[in-house]
DNA sequence: TGTTAAGCGAGACGGTACGTCGCGTCTTAAT
DNA sequence: ATTAAGACGCGACGTACCGTCTCGCTTAACA
């Protein structure tokens, strides 16, 4: 009999809160400041986000930018290609302080953790499929473990910009595939 | 003419800082509760950290942690036996979630993103010394840039536990070796 | 359409004020001992009242203490009345206190100030009801203003007791009337 | 071998008291505030003053305006004419606000409330020697109790400026001087 | 096709932490 | 040994968000 939870709520709230993280920052988002800026009150955002670190989560969740799966024919040229792909993305200020938010809140909220891994998930996608593609040609040994293959490639680039935070031009993107390249040959 | 800042009240004030950060965490550090527990003043406090951001970041720039730098003679036992060295700190939840704040937060805090530069040249000494000795025993190739490969060397090992937050074995940390040295030897 | 402010609220945080004035005085009221009495949290308080100055002029507010108005049937009678009754309250060294407080709050805040006459207006009805009635049986001239003679009839006990704070005794307050009535009744 | 308690360093710091006092009014009189202005150390405030409100108290007693001891030859006369000279310094707000602060603090502070009689004392000499001056001349009762007198012939007026705070013409001055001087002589 | 329970906006509520201010004491250097 | 300067412990200030609650109202599903 009741009314059910409008997805027009959510949806509100969702782009508010996106709204305020791109404004703001993640220090300055807050429920109330979502409520006000959408004109959802807060108990209906409560009562689709248990809590305002969830409608953090799936605003964050939303803005998830799909990475491209390049097939150049060639593992090194794949690499290359996604990471150029990517480096603009994380370039951008907000998206580093954002995704970087969100590590360090999954440390703490095993909801967002598990929502966090979900991300992660998604967004290896397209190198785990470069790799399967590799494999497939032969220019991948068949016996290399695709998950650990995975945070070899992702690592370094992550590491330079997310941990260090420190800036990578083109001919050291490349130096990084090379590397990288000649390790997962090297088997 | 005054009374200098007591170092002892900023002392106390750190130590009781990491003490609350190992006990509560980093989402329970609060400038009251390091007031509290120490028996500083929170005024004091602010006498001696602008905020309470500052605070933190100060109190985890004591909680060095030097890592080792080990020396077997060869690149390979030199990157394994460090990460194997480096695993135990990381697993420990609670540093994890401190060095995910840290980074979160000097996204945003100019200051903190010093600190946490500083922090970072630090630890990754022991990386670039090992490199070093590599290119001096001519196993590495002297137009190696080493800059770039720290990143190769942490990176996949940050990723993996920091960003995935996902468990690593010793029989995996051989395997991320393998490929770490076949990619910097493979040049 | 929200809640409106309750009543509740605003009524135990004026309790509690009034029983903190009451206690430790006026230099002890302070917002945080009144919310703590109330258990009305403090933010709850500065909703209801816009700083602590306004609470505690609220609190006093609601203090009235109605004074009686006698009938003896002479002038003298009802001044000689009217002071006895008067005197044991003001000799209350608390209800001193606080009136001298809010007198000299009053000086530099507009709004405790209008409060403040609003109370001097209401205490003063039982002597300018007396003064009323010695006109209407004849003994006070009708030409006599009653708004001076109000400051005649009250003012030297007021000085007495405020501003020199010095006792007075029964007798004194006797020679006190006398004069007075002398002075009313020699127009 | 000490040096004494320099009256130069008390003098500077009552005058800047003094001077705060004009400026910000009692509410923003702060030893602080008084030590920054007058260049005096805090310590020293507090060597020559037990607590900032005894020196406030000094700042005031050093303010005091003697007042006139008119001798016109009549007690009416004398009457008058002191309230005439009485009136403008009362009138002024600063004036007022600081002697009801005073008086409000005398209510709870033993040692400033010793000061604050002996003020009045002191500020209530004229009157006193008006009224002598009367029984000498044989106008007053040498009966008359000039303790109560002094209430009697300031209390309407202070009730009138002090306590009501409201206005008061010379044209009232007169009609209070004509109470007064008719209950004094009705004896 | 009403009825009615729930959704909804608005925002009050009890909390906790914030960063600031004034207090009165204590410490240091300089005179 | 007094002074200027100001650090110190303390405790109140008024503010911001938190997550919960209470209001009227509106609306969709069932009867």
């Amino acid at each position: 009999m009741p009314r059910p939870l409008s997805t027009e709520a959510r949806d509100k709230a969702i782009a508010a809160a996106q709204e305020v993280i791109a404004i703001d920052g993640l220090e300055g988002f807050t429920v109330d400041a979502v409520a006000k800026r959408s004109g959802v009150a807060k108990t209906t955002i409560y009562r689709h986000f248990s809590s305002g670190n969830e409608l953090l989560v799936d605003a964050i969740d939303c803005m998830v930018m799909p990475f491209p799966t390049p097939n150049t024919g060639s593992l090194r040229g794949d690499i290359e290609a996604f990471l150029e792909a990517v480096v603009p993305v994380i370039d951008e200020h907000s998206m580093r302080r954002t995704m970087l938010g969100i590590m360090s809140a999954a440390a703490s909220d095993p909801e967002l953790a598990r929502v966090h891994q979900e991300m992660m998930r998604q967004r290896m996608t397209p190198i785990r499929t470069i790799l399967e593609l590799a494999q497939g040609r032969g220019e991948l040994q068949p016996d290399v473990d695709l998950d650990l293959a995975l945070d070899f490639v992702e690592g370094p680039f992550f590491f330079r910009k997310m941990v260090r935070q420190q800036p990578l031009n083109e001919a050291e993107i490349h130096q990084i595939a090379e590397l990288i390249v000649g390790g997962l040959l090297a088997r």
